[in-house]
DNA sequence: TGTACATCAGTGAACGCGCGTTCACTGATGTAC
DNA sequence: TGTACATCAGTGAACGCGCGTTCACTGATGTAC
């Protein structure tokens, strides 16, 4: 913790900036990633909206904090697990807890937005990286082109795995990705099945 | 056809009408469901916007239409499979050929828009069917619980199947929906993997 | 400790843009006798 | 076939709303001597 060395100025500074995006993320909540608005946060913290141009540079500014806040949030929340089954519960959960943050990630590209800071792609390691350390290695071997392509993947991801394993994490995160933008979006439940039920059933 | 019962002024109606939609069609597959705009369609028919008024009774009423000609044209893109193989392929390749178009069926709600139409559960019925009629009802017999939701969502759909074969084919579906939206996102593509080979992998 | 100065948070007006929808109205097309 | 009328497509102005961003400026806070 370095927060004892900043300034009154700083803590201020950082302060607004957390309360901006939490007045963001409630937006996000009530009404999609189109109503995140800087006016709109700023009539929410009692400030004109040209204000906030102090504390982000932008709206795409503020989007990408949001977006590099939730990997990081969710590759916590999986850091923890020491199994598939783990990790399984816990991604869903994560997701369900906060709907919203999961669409911000996996969801269709936001209108406007450009998706193309790297910081985005440091960020989204931290998740696949908890997949990869708890999945088992023995799958047969995929196809020569396909292992190529994973050998690949890993190395520039700096991950010390092999193309099994990393297919099996792969197909592990299709599986619960389809399966918890279903439940998010309320398929499940529009067909009157218990969302539980068929979690057990598919990851059992 | 009883298009030849229609007089002139409705033939010009329908016209118009697909016109419009076409136009809403560009505007989605360009910038999401947001760019779908009254106003802008008029423009582009050489209209004013409140022209099309005359046509639609909002803007909700054009997205229902959209919706409803989507979950039908992909009913109709996997009725002709004769096998799990065939349906999987038919939807991955509907989905591929017009991922906005998918997103609206599957993606996150729209903003603002009531999907509270009898008519969209009705359309989305065709391809669930699809999917129902070739998967194999050889799987063990799910949970009690999950039994009775299973055949209660089949009796009220009207449809003949049992709880192992319903299970089996909301599973499909899962990994399916899991599968394309994630490669509709880009997110093979931006870890150097080939979507074909996952696909072939996943879905052997 | 007091004073001169620099830093910086925040303001309010403005720009240019877009949206869905309503309304009173014009003018062309179709219908009935 | 001609005329009177009804139907209806389309117009343009208006309403009220929202957006991101820029700009010149005020006034408070912190800093250096």
């Amino acid at each position: 913790m370095e927060q004892s060395q900043a300034t009154p100025r700083e803590r201020f500074r950082a302060q607004v900036r957390d309360e901006a995006k939490t007045v963001a993320l409630r937006q996000l909540a009530e009404g999609g990633p189109e109503a995140v608005s800087v006016n709109a946060i700023g009539k929410a913290l009692g400030v004109s909206g040209p204000a906030l141009y102090r504390y982000f540079a932008g709206r795409d500014a503020l989007l990408t904090e949001l977006i590099v806040d939730a990997y990081d949030d969710l590759g916590a929340a999986l850091e923890g697990a020491k199994s598939v089954h783990e990790v399984v519960v816990a991604y869903r959960a994560w997701a369900l807890a906060q709907p919203h943050r999961y669409r911000l990630l996996f969801g269709p590209p936001l209108p406007g937005y450009d998706a193309h800071d790297k910081r985005l792609v440091e960020a989204s390691q931290r998740s696949m990286n908890a997949v990869l350390a708890v999945v088992p290695g023995d799958a047969p071997p995929p196809p020569r082109a396909l292992s190529r392509d994973l050998a690949r993947w890993a190395k520039s991801r700096g991950l010390e795995t092999d193309p099994p394993r990393a297919l099996t994490a792969v197909a592990m995160w299709t599986r619960l990705h389809g399966f918890v933008s279903l439940e998010i979006g309320g398929n499940f439940a529009s067909m009157g099945l218990d969302a539980d039920g068929l979690f057990a059933a598919e990851f059992s």
